[in-house]
DNA sequence: TAAATAAAAGACAAATTTATCCTTTATACA
DNA sequence: TGTATAAAGGATAAATTTGTCTTTTATTTA
């Protein structure tokens, strides 16, 4: 469904929201430590994030990165299509060069469907929600014990 | 959503069905042409769905590939199983190691409808219903002109 | 101002997916 | 029986994704 790059993106972003509280800023040893992801490598993903303004970010002694009110309030979609485009969103199922109306796949209407169901709900699912249900314990970011 | 690998396999399955009338053979190259896949990489695809028993070949003179009747009847799942495995149905969205409804991630509750729906989609529709789409021209394998 | 800190950025490497080429095996048919 | 045909299979290569390491830049604080 979603590329890692992209799996590592949102979780990063839940585990901000839900870590920094008060307009703390959290570290990227603290963050990949929690979302159980590899550190160089969600720095870029982070990087993507904050050059399209999704976090916020701050470099030097007492640094890190974190979401400010209007961020937290972004939907997941925001996150998904800086970092995985919107291909999910738009491209035909079985990997035409265009989905198309007037020259649909065999599978165009079901999946059309399908695609934006997805889409709604990224729509309507904020990193702030998601937040809220990691920091009351009612979901987690990383698989506990191995 | 589905790999490359599993979209040129779905448009090669419809396209055998549409295309052999009164179980003629199809051969590779037709079924490429007509898809707009790589030749030798959707046989490897094929060979797979050979081997799961969801197409049959035949070798030699007038060989190539077709579907029986049980195997027209095979729905859209049993050959997204067969080359992407069920990842997409059994999965974590956000990439945990393991769904689990104990300790879910923050969009468990919301992916695993998604999921679900994908799933009863690839159940209810069968290759053939798609074939003849195909027929009666109603839909495409490929973009027409580029 | 200098040292410490942490993100940003660049270069590189491993792993996986996608794609190509060549040889082997099975089958039909002359 | 021998030849042509087409799928099966193996080896290799290109491309993309994922992951690591090192250097640079910006910021805080002593
Ligand atoms: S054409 Fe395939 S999904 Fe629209
Ligand atoms: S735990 Fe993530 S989808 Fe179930």
């Amino acid at each position: 469904m979603f590329s890692k790059s992209c799996e590592y993106g949102i979780r990063a972003v839940i585990y901000i929201v839900s870590a920094s509280k008060n307009g703390e800023r959290v570290g990227i040893g603290e963050i990949c430590q929690n979302i159980d992801a590899p550190e160089h490598f969600t720095a870029k993903i982070l990087q993507i994030l904050t050059r399209n303004r999704i976090v916020s970010s701050q470099k030097g002694v007492h640094g890190g990165f974190y979401l400010d009110d209007y961020q937290k309030g972004l939907a997941l979609i925001e996150v998904v299509t800086a970092i995985d485009g919107k291909t999910l969103f738009t491209g035909c199922g079985l990997g035409l060069k265009q989905c198309s109306e007037t020259n649909p796949c065999p599978i165009h209407s079901k999946f059309k469907s399908i695609r934006n169901d997805i889409k709604k709900m990224l729509e309507q699912t904020t990193i702030e929600e998601l937040g809220n249900s990691i920091k009351k314990g009612k979901s987690v970011l990383k698989t506990l014990k191995i």
